[in-house]
RNA sequence: GGCGAGGUAGCUCAGUCGGUCAGAGCAUGCGGCUCAUAUCCGCAGUGUCGGGGGUUCAAUUCCCUCCCUCGCUACCA
């Protein structure tokens, strides 16, 4: 028996469930539910990763301890899951017991392998940042981010060879086409790799700096950091390394990420898994993101979408149809109302419901509500049949390499069809003219064709195709469904059963209104207080800027006189300039401002001055530009310059300025 | 700057190993049917298939170049 492993990422338990969580959630289960009904042994794994400083931290403003903290936010993936009709069969917790173990067993393993290694990291440890800064990172030396001064953590840490696997990995990704998908993101990592040398992951912590983690079995004085602690769900749940459900489902597992989450699952993993003896999963899918609009969702934005808040106002079958319908795999796609209510009434509503409602109501008006026997078939006949098993066979092709946009697409010529044979058979005059025979092979046409359909839509929307099904006085049953089959065979729908007079699953909903400014606050308010846990009552107020969607279309781009104030321009002296060590296009400056120590600043001025031309001039800088790192060194500013076409001067001051004067 | 993906009807996109390939859905207009959830069916469109150049009997589809968008990345700041 053919078998399938599909997993969603772990959701990090830092925030609520939202419209991305929701959609990998159901894109998951919608890819379980069609392998199973292929015939195939299924394992649907989610669940939640909750080790890490963030969590800590969140925890202890919370009140609470990290454990009873992530079970809160745990708790509401978990009860994501029947909310939008999807049932995994596993939901992992970092935080298992099991998969505690079996993190230490994979991390022993490695270790005992020699490609985990002890090693000196770190430098100037910043608790803002979570991260080191070296000493040519540090402005003044303070955190560039921050302005704290970084504690200095002289601190050893663990690696992982993972440098040693890049080679192996680019010719494996190589030789499986299809083991990054789709292709655009295959070429992505593959660049990443090609670009330059990989390098060895820090895998651990000091217990003296964090404690919330999984404990290295060969350090007890150090934890697990992230990746290698998360990662290993996808085998843990399994109950690696000896399960039944290792040796069953690892061969096939698929895993579904969002673009965000690239790297570690098409770099990390796959080393990690080789280092470890392990082989490399099956296929790793990779999603765009959910749009709210055309901007990003994000919480400071306020217009985070609620899955709960679209489930309960559409329910469970719209939401997961549009979904499913609406982003092509790979690309990102664009969430509204407008959009899905479109979908709704157009899709649903106009052309699926309405072709059920009509056809169950002829049935009862033309045969008592009975599924008729069909007679001969006529050359049209065979001609809706051809259309139908070809749009089947598409739908399943399409379904099965998780391009469920293309898929239904496919579907839906079968839907129109279905719709168009029946003005073209024109049932009513073949029920005027006494015509039985025909219009039994008429009916019976529609009702098996609607059956096939309502068995694949049973991915899609589980309970709608459930309610389909049953108006054609079918009942569902999933170890009788071979779905594989529905293209080639005819006539599975029984004769004289009994259909429902009418159908309403999808009736036409009014398109709400365009979205104001206002909007994205009324979205975002409920979802607040829905769940909210930990009740962050002192976040700041979200306000939305008035922004792009409302943008006047005036002629030229003008800004503001508080744009122009936002920058924060001065006079200053280079005291030095040097060219950039390791790069022949840059300058390092050091420019007096006034400030109690001079400014560093990297500019890409090398190949138009010398140092010799910088040194002792006054120059204009970007005073408040954020500090960057430039090929290694920290610039904290920008020098400006003039220029045409030919020549760029240094923008100076016509006559000598205090060095900190400000430019208005 | 480099690499990658794109720029096709008002909108969302499909498509072409070069020759009925100029398409679908939505939206718009007109017509038809009446079984139906003011639903369905038909017809009508508009498009220099991003700009320019080249190869060819023939390019939207191949090559070169330029412009724009997005992603990753960089010695952009």
């Amino acid at each position: 028996m053919s078998r399938f492993f599909v997993t969603t990422p772990i959701f990090y338990v830092n925030a609520k469930p939202h419209l991305g969580h929701a959609f990998t959630t159901i894109l998951a289960d919608a890819m379980t539910r069609f392998h199973r009904l292929m015939g195939e042994e299924c394992f649907f794994l989610t669940g939640t990763d909750e080790h890490g400083d963030k969590i800590a931290k969140a925890s202890e403003e919370a009140g609470q301890s990290p454990k009873e903290y992530a079970d809160q936010i745990s708790g509401l993936f978990r009860d994501m899951g029947p909310l939008l009709g999807a049932k995994p069969d596993h939901f992992i917790r970092t935080t298992d017991p099991e998969h505690i173990k079996c993190v230490q067993k994979v991390l022993q393993k490695v270790y005992e392998s020699g490609d985990i290694y002890f090693g000196e990291y770190g430098g100037h440890y910043c608790f803002g940042c979570e991260r080191f800064y070296t000493e040519k990172e540090l402005v003044n030396g303070m955190c560039p981010d921050h302005k704290t001064r970084p504690e200095y953590i002289a601190e050893k840490n663990y690696f992982f060879r993972m440098s040693k696997y890049q080679a192996w990995l680019i010719e494996y990704i190589n030789q499986n086409p299809d083991f990054i998908r789709p292709a655009r993101y295959r070429n992505e990592v593959l660049s990443l790799l090609e670009s330059g040398a990989l390098e060895d992951l820090c895998i651990s912590r000091p217990k003296s700096r964090l404690t919330w983690g999984i404990e290295l079995p060969f350090d007890q004085d150090f934890v697990c950091y992230v990746w290698f602690d998360a990662l290993i769900n996808y085998v843990s749940a399994l109950n690696y390394p000896r399960g039944e459900k290792f040796k069953k489902f690892w061969p096939v597992a698929n895993h579904i990420v969002a673009k965000d989450i690239l790297k570690p699952h098409a770099v990390f993993w796959p080393t990690m898994l080789k280092a470890a003896g392990l082989a490399p999963y099956q296929s790793l899918n990779v999603h765009g993101y959910w749009l709210v609009r055309d901007t990003k969702m994000s919480k400071s934005l306020g217009n985070v979408v609620s899955p709960k808040q679209m489930v309960d106002a559409y329910g469970i079958s719209a939401f997961r149809y549009f979904l499913l319908r609406e982003m092509a795999f790979g690309s990102d796609a664009s969430f509204t109302e407008e959009a899905l209510v479109g979908r709704l009434n157009a899709d649903l509503a106009n052309d699926l419901g309405n072709l059920f409602n009509r056809v169950l109501s002829m049935t009862h008006k033309y045969f008592e509500g009975k599924v008729p026997s069909p007679a001969a078939e006529t050359e049209e006949d065979a001609e809706l049949k051809r259309l139908g098993r070809d749009a089947m066979r598409n739908f399943q092709g399409h379904f099965a390499e998780f391009r469920t946009a293309r898929a239904l697409e496919s579907l839906w010529e079968l839907v129109r069809a279905l719709n168009k044979y029946i003005d073209t058979a024109a049932p009513w005059t073949l029920f005027k003219n006494k015509d039985k025979a025909r219009l039994g092979t008429v009916m019976y046409m529609l009702l098996e064709h609607m059956r096939k359909i309502a068995v694949h839509l049973w991915p899609v929307m589980p309970e709608a195709s459930v309610k389909m099904l049953e108006q054609l006085g079918c009942c569902f049953d999933l170890d009788k469904v071979q779905l594989a089959k529905e293209p080639e065979v005819w006539g599975l729908l029984d004769s004289g059963l009994a259909v429902s007079p009418t159908s309403n699953l999808f009736p036409r909903v009014d398109v709400p209104e365009p979205a104001p400014p206002a909007a994205p606050e009324a979205l975002a308010a409920p979802a607040a207080d829905a769940e909210a846990p930990k009740a962050k009552a002192a976040e700041p107020k979200k306000k939305a800027p008035a922004k792009t969607a409302e943008a006047p279309v005036g002629p030229a781009e003008s800004i503001e006189f508080a744009d122009f104030q936002k920058l924060d321009l001065r006079v200053g002296t280079v005291l030095s300039a040097a060219k950039h060590p390791d790069a022949d296009k840059l300058l390092v400056v050091q420019v007096a401002l006034g400030e109690a120590e001079p400014r560093q600043i990297v500019a890409g001025l090398a190949d138009r001055f010398s140092p010799e031309d910088l040194t002792g001039k006054q120059v204009v800088v970007v005073a408040n530009l954020a500090p960057r790192k430039l090929r290694g060194l920290m610039s904290q500013g920008m020098i400006l310059v003039a220029k045409d076409a030919e020549v760029t001067r240094l923008l100076t001051s016509a006559g000598t300025v205090d060095d900190g004067g400000k430019v208005a």
